[in-house]
RNA sequence: CGGGACGUAGCGCAGUUUGGUAGCGCACCUGAUUUGGGAUCAGGAGGCCGCAGGUUCAAAUCCUGUCGUCCCGACCA
């Protein structure tokens, strides 16, 4: 490609809208543009780059053995009501009617209307297992779209569908996915980690999500310093039991705490140790109110209370819901409580702490599990770095990371409700088994950068550059340099590379500039000097290394160094 | 959805407090001199100051509304 030619405007300055590195350098780098909030052009390097992951992911899907179809991003609102997501999904599922008012939506995700497919196309246990999967845009009607790429409402994803006779053969797909995942996100040149995920409402037995690690990742996970254990901070255990206080039990008192509506408050307030304390959580869970007590220093994990409680809907309750329990903000205690309690490990094993005592203004103090108040038992709070790893003697780190990929087994949550169902040999009709596995595409591309850049811009692994090596004669006005970048440029094409040849009547730190922007992994450089000695220059852009290469002997040189290029 | 900020030339911004000819840098066009890491000089083009009302002799500036964008939070399959 001549860089006359290229429609690739680089900017000098970042827009004010971008935020974080990888949005930034996209922007700069001309790879894309924003049409509006959540939703982006891609332009052409964007685009060969974003075509290149794609490729990748089809390669590794192919050899796993799926095959690729495609479709629709319109999917008519039967669908979603048959498997009763029209109603459950929320905003975020975008609906759209059609001229005579019917409903319909734009796939966030593609499971109606492929167990719908597979229901009446697939009879016979000897028709499976099928595993088929569509690289394309997805629609979610996010509340608030971030960071470019990283969260957008049209987004390009690869899905991918298994379908199998029972739990083992969902297995067997399950871990030929996971490895598959594993190939793609290497080839890709990230350093990332699978990690076990929470399986959310959408239901089913066992969930990896692969992280790129990134500081700017919006997720949080928690990884074993010693075995592979890692997991999102959402769903992440310890095998740390809490250790049962042996200090006597006092006498339960009612002390006045004003204007203490927060642990902090009351804490400060009485003098105690947050971890003295307990505060209470309510969240209504299918429309009933229900208090979780965890220690004063604690997080409440919300997915763990609502995995527990097998909730639908779930959210922290509104005001007017706490008044309608008899609940009074800021004071809840869970003695002679009438909702529902649940009590974290901690909050039982602790002695003598101090709690809101249902009545405004006051809390109890040398408040004990059993003897004053009981309730469901579990582990309801955050995990944090520095406890110790479920499977093994190592502790607890924590990272961040960008979720790139998930594999998910879904069992038969969509088979039984859209009556995906076949007949084994005994004639016995029984619903599929599924699982599911998507890719961000345009994340993978975004998570990339944060993982690949220096401060003169981006450094794209090999694999997913736009374009591999860029020539640049230093002075467009040199016949000698133009015959030979020209030269270059043919044979390397020729060779199979794919190559930038700047052409333009800039000066040299112009195009030097803009190679080092939009990251092409090798650069020749061919002046005066070096040619008259026969000579070319090279650069790579990871690390900096630099040397010569003696332009009679030129492709093999480059085939050498481009060995060396990750 | 709650909180905060912002909308002025393609990009980055000043001007708004105190109403009175719309500015700067980069990019762009012409020419000259330059030419190995975002050149210099001279000349030039480009703006419905987000949009709609209102106040005023006069509005980028004050008031009301509205649309859009970004950040924090909440939410998130």
């Amino acid at each position: 490609m001549r860089y006359s030619k290229m429609f690739a405007p680089t900017l000098r300055e970042v827009p004010a809208e971008a935020e974080i590195v990888s949005h930034k350098l996209m922007l700069r780098s001309g790879m894309m543009r924003k049409v509006a909030s959540g939703i982006y052009t891609y332009l052409p390097l964007g685009w060969r780059t974003l075509e290149k992951i794609s490729d990748i992911i089809r390669e590794e899907m192919d050899r796993s053995g799926a095959e690729e179809l495609m479709f629709p991003i319109v999917q008519p609102a039967e669908l979603w009501q048959k498997s009763g997501r029209w109603e459950v999904y929320g905003d975020e599922l975008w609906r759209v009617k059609d001229r005579h008012g019917r409903d319909f939506c734009l796939g966030p995700t593609h499971e109606e209307v492929i167990t719908s497919l597979i229901a009446g196309e697939v009879k016979s246990h000897k028709q499976l297992p099928i595993m088929l999967y569509q690289i394309q845009n997805k629609y979610r009607d996010e509340r608030r779209p971030r960071f470019g790429l990283m969260r957008g409402r049209e987004f390009v994803m690869k899905d991918c569908y298994s379908f199998d006779r029972d739990d083992d053969g969902l297995d067997v797909s399950y871990h030929i996915m996971y490895d598959a995942y594993t190939r793609i996100f290497k080839r890709c040149g990230l350093d990332f980690r699978p990690v076990e995920a929470d399986n959310g409402a959408i239901g089913g037995s066992s969930s990896h999500e692969f992280m790129v690690l990134a500081d700017s990742g919006e997720a949080e996970i928690l990884y074993c310093d010693k075995c592979d254990y890692a997991a999102n901070t959402e769903i992440a255990q310890t095998a740390d039991k809490p250790i049962k206080s042996q200090e006597p039990m006092g006498e339960v008192e009612k002390v006045l705490t004003p204007n203490c509506a927060t642990i902090d408050d009351v804490a400060d307030f009485l003098g105690f140790d947050t971890k003295k304390t307990m505060k209470a959580l309510c969240y209504t869970a299918d429309n009933e109110v229900v208090a979780i007590f965890i220690r004063g220093d604690r997080r409440l994990n919300e997915i763990k209370v609502q995995n527990y409680l097998g909730a639908v809907t779930f959210y922290m309750s509104t005001e007017e819901e706490l008044a309608a329990a008899g609940l009074v903000k800021g004071y809840i205690g869970p003695i002679d409580q009438k909702i529902k309690v649940l009590v974290d490990e901690e909050v039982v094993a602790g002695r003598n702490l101090c709690c809101g005592a249902n009545d405004k203004g006051y809390h109890l103090i040398n408040v004990n599990y059993d003897r004053d108040f009981t309730g469901e038992i579990g582990q309801f709070r955050i995990v944090e770095a520095g406890e110790s790893c479920p499977h093994c003697d190592g502790t607890l780190r924590s990272a961040r990371g960008i979720e790139v990929g998930q594999v998910f087994k879904l069992g038969t949550k969509y088979s039984i409700s859209m009556e995906a169902n076949y007949l084994d040999e005994n004639g016995k009709s029984n619903p599929m088994v599924m699982g599911c596995y998507g890719i961000g595409v345009g994340r993978t591309m975004a998570a990339a950068i944060e993982q690949n850049y220096d401060d003169d811009g981006i450094v794209w692994p090999l694999a997913i550059a736009p374009y591999q090596i860029i020539i640049v004669p230093v002075s467009e006005k040199s016949e000698t340099q133009m015959a030979a970048a020209e030269k270059l440029y043919e044979d390397l094409t020729a060779a199979g590379y794919e190559v930038i040849f700047d052409d333009r009547s800039e000066r040299a730190g112009v195009k030097f500039k803009d190679a080092d922007l939009i990251g092409i992994p090798l650069r020749i450089t061919i002046g005066d000097k070096s040619l008259a000695k026969g000579n070319l220059e090279y650069k790579i852009r990871r690390g900096g290394k630099s040397g010569v290469i003696s332009v009679d002997n030129a492709l093999t040189e480059i085939a050498e160094i481009m060995k060396e290029i990750k």
